[in-house]
RNA sequence: GCACCGGUGGUCUAGUGGUAUGACAAGGGCCUUCCAAGCCCUUAACACGGGUUCGAAUCCCGUCCGGUGCACCA
């Protein structure tokens, strides 16, 4: 595999040559935003492509697309309006910004000071005569300001209707579920995908393409009944390599190679079901130009966490920025369902019907009031209420011609006629389960500056330099370039066929006329083409062209009616 | 957000107060029978805003962007 190259030359690669832009730039750009140039486009399109065909096409888990903006009680039930948002601190004398709780966690007995609010948080600070941790002042007259990193928007005219954009795209499938398990016919386990973008107004961000206040991800919400698992077997023999909170929490401990398999046997990772995704995100990985030596999956410590999981694995890419997630596969349990049915009272639950009805007996009280109420007056209610619930606890007080119950203090007798006891059957066929969610969640962008990243290579051919892309072909940019040896003597109008014939048949093909072919064949090692054509005076005499391969610069003839197979057969069987 | 350093054509770069150097790249032309060849021509920059000065890329202030450290990062 290629040398870890230095940022610098990636990155002035990725924006020289249409890959990536920072954004409104001609207007001194802002941290945090960045586009896609037509390269980064057609790059980033392919692997997303990819990633459809191997969640959409080949697990059937259907995609959907749901609104950026979100109401402000979807965000309110889902825990991200307060715990999306930390107060922060400000020391008055040097300005730095300190998590307000922390400090207090800190400074105080105080175990778990996230989401007090902010007044409290200020009154602690001064009480307590906490330092700053930076300059040693005293922050008593520290402003704590509650800082979300939601971006906030309104929704029509005034400011009455607050909505959110979104900071991740999987509460748009928990907000759909109730139609999507109609959908799905109530039928357990389902999967819902959905490419998009997201939005987190981040304090800082530095680090290029790879912290963004608008990016895009894409997410599979998976949702199972709790014992279903799925079967790890078609990736057990998967190779992997795990770093798991124990290994994390060892100073000796260190990341290791095991297959999923093993990693399921051994305890390792607890859910098949995540171990089963941890599989399949590796062999995604690997299709699409990640480098196996630099790709690990990180357990997330217990504080770590995200207020909605329960365990975590990242995947994670050795980059020139350190190691970087680049998704997540969360066992966010039913958390977000739970949420979404209690704030807006709605039956989140999927009906599942029992292998076997259960038959179970029931005592049941129906106390006739006809009968209480002239006997007893007020009291009657009472009593009725008294009798329902010894009914259903005490049954055998039935037994006799009496029964008796003591409703504030006061004993009552009644005629076990009068209470109306039965027994009778209940037959239950099943029940409303809240799925649990396994959530594989990728973060494209990173993803495709990985892709670059661990593509980018230089060698040597002839005695000279040259930067080449070796990205997968089913995801480089273009198919093939079509070059005339030399721009005269009619080798252009062959090649313009040629690149016709090839676009019509549905390929991404580049023409280039421009410069000597040696230039040409440089330009697109650089951008990662991964096949030439070229025509030549050959071409004229007997129809065939030369096809050269981006990776080893090897060339062979070809009939130009082969071309197109030659050049899928490349591209789909990966060189 | 704080501190320090930096920002000159697409890229890299020279330039310590007098309107910007060079290379590569790009476009046009000539040439060219397979790996950044050559020749001619062309395009193209002082991050933005303000100040000092007769005059600012250069000095000062603010902003933006980048790097590093601190802080933040579900």
């Amino acid at each position: 595999m290629s040398e870890i190259p230095e940022r610098q030359e990636v990155v002035e690669l990725a924006k020289r040559r249409g890959y990536l832009y920072p954004s409104f730039e001609i207007y001194g750009g802002v941290s945090g935003f960045w586009d896609y140039g037509p390269l980064g486009t057609s790059l980033k399109n392919a692997i997303v492509g990819s990633w459809r065909d191997m969640y959409v096409v080949r697990h059937g888990y259907e995609e959907i697309e749901t609104t950026t903006i979100g109401k402000e009680d979807v965000y309110e039930a889902s825990g991200h309006a307060d715990g999306f948002s930390d107060a922060l601190a400000s020391c008055p004398e040097c300005g730095t910004f300190f998590r307000a709780d922390h400090l207090v966690e800190d400074h105080t007995d105080i175990e778990n000071a996230d989401g007090m609010p902010k007044e409290r948080l200020a009154e602690i600070l001064a009480d307590e005569g906490v330092p700053c941790p930076s300059c040693g002042a005293t922050l008593d007259n520290a402003r704590v300001e509650e800082f979300n990193l939601m971006f906030e928007t309104n929704i029509g005219p005034g400011t009455a209707r607050k909505g959110y954009l979104r900071p991740e795209t999987a509460q748009g499938i928990f907000v759909d579920f109730q139609r999507l398990k109609r959908y799905y016919r109530e039928s357990l386990p389902f999967g819902v995908t959905q490419v998009g973008r997201a939005y987190r107004n981040e304090i800082n961000p530095r680090q290029g393409i790879v912290r963004l206040r608008e990016f895009q991800q894409a997410e599979l919400e998976y949702f199972k009944r709790p014992d279903d698992e799925i079967d790890v077997s078609p990736v057990e023999d998967v190779e992997v390599r795990l770093y798991p909170v124990e290994e994390q929490e060892d100073d000796d401990g260190e990341p290791f190679v095991t297959t999923v398999g093993e990693a399921v046997e051994d305890g390792v990772i607890e859910s098949e079901t995540i171990a089963y995704f941890v599989g399949r995100s590796q062999e995604w990985y690997e299709s699409i130009g990640i480098d196996p030596d630099r790709l690990r999956f990180r357990q997330h410590l217990p504080d770590e966490r995200a207020h909605y999981a329960s365990d975590c694995w990242d995947g994670e890419t050795l980059t020139t920025f350190g190691w970087i997630e680049v998704n997540g596969i969360a066992d966010r349990a039913d958390y977000d369902l739970r949420k979404h049915a209690e704030y807006s009272g709605e039956e989140m639950g999927v009906w599942q019907e029992y292998d076997e009805a259960v038959v179970r007996e029931e005592t049941v009280a129906d106390p006739d009031m006809s009968v209480l109420g002239p006997e007893f007056g007020g009291a009657a209610g009472g009593i009725a209420d008294a009798l329902r619930e010894k009914a259903r606890d005490e049954p055998e007080a039935f037994e006799g011609d009496e029964v008796s119950v003591t409703v504030d203090g006061e004993a009552y007798t009644v005629s076990t006629d009068a209470a109306g006891f039965e027994r009778r059957e209940v037959r239950e066929t099943g029940e409303n389960v809240l799925p649990q969610v396994i959530e594989p969640s990728y973060g494209l962008d990173r993803i495709v500056y990985s892709v670059i990243e661990h593509s980018y290579d230089e060698d040597v051919i002839d005695d000279e330099e040259r930067t080449v892309l070796r990205v997968p072909p089913k995801v480089a940019p273009f198919d093939a370039a079509v070059f005339p040896l030399v721009s005269k003597d009619g080798l252009e109008e062959h090649a313009r066929e040629i690149e016709e014939k090839l676009r019509q048949a549905g390929m991404r093909v580049k023409y280039d006329g421009s410069g000597a072919i040696g230039r040409r064949y440089r330009r697109h090692d650089e951008i990662g083409t991964p096949l030439a054509v070229t025509v030549d005076y050959d071409t004229k005499e007997d129809g065939t062209v030369t096809l050269r391969d981006r990776d080893t610069t090897d060339q062979w003839r070809v009939e130009k009616d082969e071309i197109i197979e030659e050049i899928e057969s490349v591209v789909e069987g990966d060189g």
